[in-house]
RNA sequence: GCGGCCAUAGCUCAGCUGGAUAGAGCGCUUCCCUGCGAAGGAAGAGGUCGGACGUUCAAAUCGUCCUGGUCGCACCA
C-alpha cells in the first residue's frame, strides 16, 4: 500500500488534535501560514471555537499547550486565533525516504481519481497545415494531464483525432498541382508521381503543404473563379477519383510523418490515431438514422438538431448541399471510441475554449442518441500575438519548428557562453536540447489553463527567474553535490536524522512533502500549472539550501543524512518536472 | 442581442473549497563568485486586488449588477 507522508503527518495531527477537543478536524482544515517563519501548518480555530462556545484565540492558546509535547512536533504556538505548528524534520523525513523508495519513479502516487479509465483525446491538428505555436499548447497540456491522470490513480488511454479530408485539403491539393504548371481538370494518374518529382525533398512536409494552403486561400478570395477549381478539386477526393486519391496519400504522408516527429519530440504518445477520414461512411449512415429517429429535422435544406430549449443553439450536421459538418464525424467518432474501448468510464476532449459549444452540443446530442457514458471536454484558451491572433489567412504563423529552432539557438548560445573552455559542441548541443525543451514547455505550462497566452518571444528565449532552466538549475546543483561526494547512495530511511537542526533543512522536507498532494489538486482539477508552481517553489526552497547548509563539508554523519535529503530534493524536482514532459539533464 | 472566459505591482502571472501584514518572476536601484555550479543569492522601491451593492464575526476569494477586454453563437473547421 502506498504511503503518502503529508497525509500521515497531518492525520496522526488531526487525530490527536480530535481527541483533545472531542470534535472532529480533518486533514483538509490545516492551512498554509501567511509567512514561512510562523510554521508548517496552521490551523484557524474559528469552527472549534464556536462549538465550544468559547474564544478562537483561547483555543489557539489551550490548543498550543496541550501539543508542546506531542511526538513530531518541534513547535506549536498560538498567534491570534491560528494554531501554528513546526514539524521536527524526523517526523517528515524518514516518512518522505520510504515513499521515495517505494514508489520510485511514480513519487506522489495516489489514488485520487479512483479506478476510473479516461479516453483521452488530444492533439488534434489538421494535414496539409502546418504546425505551429498555438497547436503547441495542446500538445503540452495534454501530454501533462496524461502524467497528472496516471498519477493520481486513473487508466489513460490517450488517443488523437486528425482531420484529413475537407475543404482545406481540396485548397491546398488544388494550389499544388496548379502551381506546378498541372491543369487541376486534367490532371491525370500518370501526372501524380511527375508532380511528386516536381516538388523538392525538402519541401515534402506539412510545413510546406501548410503554406500552399495559405496561398490558396488568399487566392480563392482574390479570385471567384477559383472557387470552382477548389471545389471539383473535393469533388474529385469525396469520389475518390485515383489520381487525386494517390496525390492525397502521398500529401497525408508528408504531414503524418513530420506530425509523428513532433508528437516524438515533445513527449506526445497516442495509443489510438483516430482519422476524420474513417469517420466518414459512418456519419453519413449515422445522420441519415437521426433525421429517421426525429432527433434530427431538415432545416432551409440542412439538416440540424434543434436545441434551443438547452441554450445550445442548433447543431448543424449535413449542410444543404448534402456534404457533412464535422459535428457529424464527432458522432461517428465518439461511436468508434465506444466500440473500441468499452472499458472507459470518463471521455475528454482536450479543445480550445472556442469549440466549447460544440462539444457541449456533442455531449447534448449523444445523450439524446442514449449513449450512456459521460462524455466531457477540458477547454483551455489559446495562444494569441501581441497584435492579435495567429491565422493562415493574415500569414502571420509562428510555426513549430522556427519557434523551437530560435529557442535551441538561444540555448545553445547560453550554455557555450558558460563553457567555452570545457565542453565541445556536442556536449553543448545535448544540454542545450534539454534547455530548449525546459524553457518551450515550462512557459506554456505554467499559465493557468483558462487564461490567454500572449505569446512574447523575448520571454521565451529568458532562461531565468520563472523559468524551466531556473528548476533544471536546481536540479543540478543538487546533482553535482551528489556526484561530488562520489557515493552512489538509495534511499535510507532508517538513517538517524536527529542532527538536521536547521531550519532551512526542514522547510526543504516539508515542501517535498506537499508534493502528493499537490499532484493530487493538479489531476482533479487538470491543472499542471499546479506542479509548475510547486516545482518553481521547491527550485527555490533548494537554493536557500544550498546557499545555507554545507554538505560535501560537513562531519560524517550530518553528510550522510544530508546527502539523504539533497537525494530525495533531486529525486523530487525530477518526478516534478517529469510530470511536466520535462527533462533533467545532468548538467547544464 | 445571448453565452463562455478574463480583469491583482510598470509588465507577465500565483493567491486552493471565504480567514493572520495580498505573493512570485521580469524590469528598475544597490550589493554578493580564491566558497557544494552566479542559468544563483541578498536588500530596496513599487498594489484603494476594474467599479458598486450585498452575504458574513471575517471577502482578492461567495452572490447580484455595472464597466472594459476577449472568444463563441445554421450551412468554416
Amino acid at each position: 500500500m502506498m504511503s503518502i507522508t503529508w497525509d500521515a503527518v497531518l492525520g496522526r495531527l488531526a487525530g490527536h488534535i480530535s481527541e483533545i477537543m472531542k470534535s472532529t478536524v480533518e486533514v483538509s482544515d490545516f492551512v498554509l501560514p501567511p509567512k514561512p517563519e510562523l510554521g508548517d501548518v496552521a490551523l484557524g480555530c474559528f469552527r472549534l471555537a464556536e462549538a465550544h462556545g468559547k474564544n478562537p484565540a483561547e483555543i489557539a492558546e489551550e490548543l498550543a499547550g496541550a501539543l508542546a509535547d506531542f511526538e513530531g512536533v518541534a513547535k506549536a504556538a498560538a498567534a491570534g486565533p491560528y494554531l501554528n505548528i513546526t514539524f521536527k524534520l524526523t517526523e517528515i523525513l524518514p516518512r518522505l525516504l520510504k515513499e521515495a523508495k517505494e514508489n520510485g519513479d511514480a513519487f506522489g502516487q495516489s489514488d485520487a481519481l479512483g479506478k476510473q479509465t479516461i479516453l483521452f483525446e488530444y492533439a488534434n491538428p489538421n494535414t496539409h497545415k502546418e504546425i505551429h505555436v498555438g497547436h503547441l499548447r495542446n500538445f503540452i497540456l495534454g501530454a501533462s494531464l496524461v502524467h497528472l491522470f496516471r498519477r493520481a490513480g486513473s487508466r489513460v488511454i490517450p488517443v488523437s483525432y486528425i482531420n484529413d479530408v475537407g475543404t482545406h485539403v481540396a485548397k491546398c491539393l488544388w494550389l499544388l498541382v496548379t502551381k506546378h504548371g498541372f491543369d487541376a481538370k486534367t490532371f491525370s494518374s500518370d501526372d501524380v508521381d511527375s508532380l511528386v518529382d516536381a516538388v523538392p525533398l525538402e519541401n515534402h512536409t506539412a510545413q510546406y503543404l501548410g503554406q500552399v494552403y495559405g496561398e490558396a486561400t488568399s487566392a480563392m478570395e482574390e479570385d471567384e473563379s477559383v472557387k470552382d477549381q477548389v471545389s471539383f478539386v473535393h469533388n474529385a477526393l469525396e469520389n475518390h477519383d485515383p489520381q487525386w486519391e494517390a496525390l492525397w496519400q502521398e500529401t497525408r504522408k508528408w504531414s503524418m510523418d513530420e506530425l509523428t516527429e513532433i508528437f516524438d519530440e515533445l513527449g506526445v504518445r497516442i495509443e489510438r490515431q483516430y482519422f476524420e477520414s474513417e469517420c466518414l461512411d459512418r456519419s453519413q449512415e449515422i445522420v441519415n438514422q437521426l433525421e429517421k429517429d426525429g432527433i434530427a429535422k431538415l432545416s432551409e435544406g440542412a439538416v440540424l438538431i434543434d436545441m434551443e430549449e438547452k441554450k445550445l443553439g442548433m447543431m448543424l450536421l449535413r449542410k444543404s448541399d448534402g456534404s457533412l459538418l464535422y459535428a457529424a464525424k464527432d458522432l461517428a467518432l465518439a461511436e468508434l471510441k465506444a466500440q473500441e474501448y468499452p472499458e472507459f468510464t470518463q471521455s475528454l476532449v482536450l479543445v480550445d475554449e472556442r469549440q466549447s459549444l460544440a462539444m457541449r452540443q456533442l455531449d447534448e446530442a449523444l445523450k439524446r442518441i442514449g449513449y450512456g457514458k459521460p462524455y466531457g471536454y477540458l477547454g483551455y484558451e489559446l495562444v494569441t500575438l501581441p497584435e492579435g491572433a495567429m491565422s493562415s489567412r493574415k500569414g502571420n504563423i509562428i510555426t513549430f519548428q522556427a519557434f523551437r529552432d530560435m529557442v535551441v539557438e538561444a540555448a545553445e548560445a547560453a550554455t557555450r557562453e558558460r563553457h567555452e573552455k570545457d565542453w565541445d559542441e556536442e556536449r553543448i548541443s545535448a544540454a542545450a536540447k534539454m534547455l530548449a525543451a525546459a524553457g518551450i514547455k515550462y512557459a506554456i505550462v505554467k499559465q493557468d489553463p483558462n487564461k490567454v497566452i500572449v505569446f512574447d518571444i523575448k520571454k521565451a528565449l529568458s532562461f531565468e527567474g520563472d523559468t524551466g532552466p531556473y528548476i533544471q538549475y536546481a536540479a543540478t546543483r543538487l546533482g553535482s553535490i551528489l556526484k561530488k561526494s562520489g557515493w552512489s547512495l538509495g534511499f535510507q530511511p532508517e538513517l538517524d536524522f536527529g542532527g538536521l537542526q536547521s531550519d532551512q533543512e526542514r522547510k526543504l522536507a516539508v515542501c517535498i512533502a506537499q508534493f502528493a498532494d499537490v499532484v493530487r489538486r493538479a489531476a482533479h482539477e487538470a491543472k499542471p500549472s499546479l506542479v509548475a508552481r510547486w516545482c518553481l517553489a521547491l527550485a527555490q526552497e533548494v537554493n536557500a539550501f544550498y546557499r545555507d547548509v554545507p554538505v560535501l563539508d560537513a562531519p560524517l554523519e550530518l553528510k550522510e543524512a544530508r546527502l539523504q535529503l539533497v537525494l530525495l530534493a533531486r529525486h523530487a524536482l525530477v518526478c516534478g518536472l517529469d510530470l511536466l514532459g520535462i527533462p533533467t539533464p545532468e548538467e547544464m
